[in-house]
DNA sequence: GCAATAGTGTCTATAAGACACTATCCG
DNA sequence: CGGATAGTGTCTTATAGACACTATTGC
């Protein structure tokens, strides 16, 4: 908390008028991530008012004046999954003048992941207007294939597009240096394979299976950040594999 | 340009009245890096205004509403030193709440680096206001020496000390894979030694001699990034180096 | 000669890519 | 048996750390 230093000062922070200039305003914009069936999908809400009504967009709102920016992210993510538990990773923030043809408008872009069976539960009443959509990549750029509609790049909303593929990007690069991978598990449990295939997805590229296994050996067990659990999986169609368990830290 | 798509959503776009909610003002910050003498500086303005009166702070200012925020963060760089040549890198924005005492402001933070002589001819006339302070780490964490005054860490306005430690994290890990070391280069051409001490300087630790030379011909000369001018630096009293030079892409 | 930089050669440790091979489960 | 996943061994390459050694310049 700040403690003015004078008589002074306390005057001139009472009497400040912050309305004095114009101010733009400020959005909080979430792009959540999954995985299905090992491919990537997107989030996307449709709009119901102007500008852009019927289009698709990532979920976002204005940042309340009683709540920092992360806090704002959150919350979005809250309304549009229930979920209040995952964390949000801020990347960016687009600040270009005629992004909104309403106003100016700044929006502070974070990214979100999730498991896919935490949302199928919470699937609200609005869920038409609330959809995952896949990432596909084509020779025309980026396609979402929805349960009902496939979109081009040129479908979604604002700058939407731009915020998703750098979001994509950072993914590609961040995944191999943070824990954002275990955020796409279903389980708490988890064989290499399936860790595997979840890098697979997101870099767009098989892993060697050797190669992998050994990273996954030196990066996580050898440092203690995933341990052995003991048990076997038995899902599929398969030999039963070794399961492992990240600790918290 | 947006288009509206329809009658009805042209005369919302037209009556649409942004003042309805409270608005957060929105600044763009800057943390301006040089290397002087083997050590990082940061660039601090006294403030002459309340708050923080006469403590010293990260140049930066409110964003304008004809201005994208990366225009604003140019513009405040150019206001502080007169240059208008210097890449900024947009690094994070902070969005509590209780930033600053007068009211809700979100900061969009930037880094820029530029050679020490750059500056030194550019010195304006408030120059006694806008000074390079030298970070030195200290058991008490950062110190910065100024001409005149030394500063500790909560010397500093508002949250800067967090951007200021935010910046200074990210370049050392951006170093290593992008141009930015090449930034802090007082002249076009350079030795592979003048390029290791700002390796050192910004990482804080010795590079070895044999493995810089190493990553210097793999990552710069092979990929042409970089080429030899045949030209040989006699700076100092010691053996001629061989200089090279950047290319641009 | 000494301090400081310039420049090369080489040994080693580690991480990563590639590939061969075996094992086990289900259908 | 075949397909899919589980799991190990090993050869090779790239990169990085460490160290020894020589060279040239100004003071």
């Amino acid at each position: 908390m700040y403690v003015p230093k004078s008589k002074e000062e306390a005057e001139f922070l009472a009497a400040y008028d912050s309305g004095k200039y114009e101010k733009p305003s400020v959005t909080a914009d979430i792009v959540v991530l999954t995985i299905k069936k090992n491919a990537l999908h997107v989030l996307l809400v449709r709009r119901g008012g102007f500008p852009y009504k019927g289009c698709w967009a990532i979920p976002g709102g204005f940042v309340g004046m009683q709540e920092s920016v992360d806090d704002a992210a959150a919350r979005e993510l809250w309304e549009e999954t229930g979920l209040s538990d995952i964390p949000v990773h801020q990347f960016g923030t687009f600040g270009e003048v005629d992004r909104d043809p309403r106003m100016r408008v700044i929006s502070v872009a974070y990214m979100a992941f999730l498991p896919a069976e935490r949302l199928e539960a919470k699937a609200g009443d609005d869920a038409a207007e609330v959809q995952f959509f896949e990432i596909r990549d084509t020779e025309d750029g980026l396609a979402f294939i929805g349960p009902r509609n496939v979109l081009k790049e040129t479908d979604l909303a604002f700058d939407h597009i731009d915020i998703l593929k750098r979001a994509l990007r950072m993914l590609k690069n961040r995944i191999d240096y943070t824990d954002d991978a275990f955020a796409f598990l279903d389980d708490q449990d988890f064989t290499i394979y399936e860790l595997q295939r979840i890098f697979e997805t997101v870099k767009g590229r098989p892993e060697n299976l050797t190669n992998f296994r050994r990273i996954f050996a030196n990066k996580y067990l050898k440092t203690g950040l995933v341990v052995e659990t003991g048990e076997k999986s038995t899902r599929g169609s398969r030999k039963p594999a070794a399961t492992y368990r990240r600790l918290r830290n």
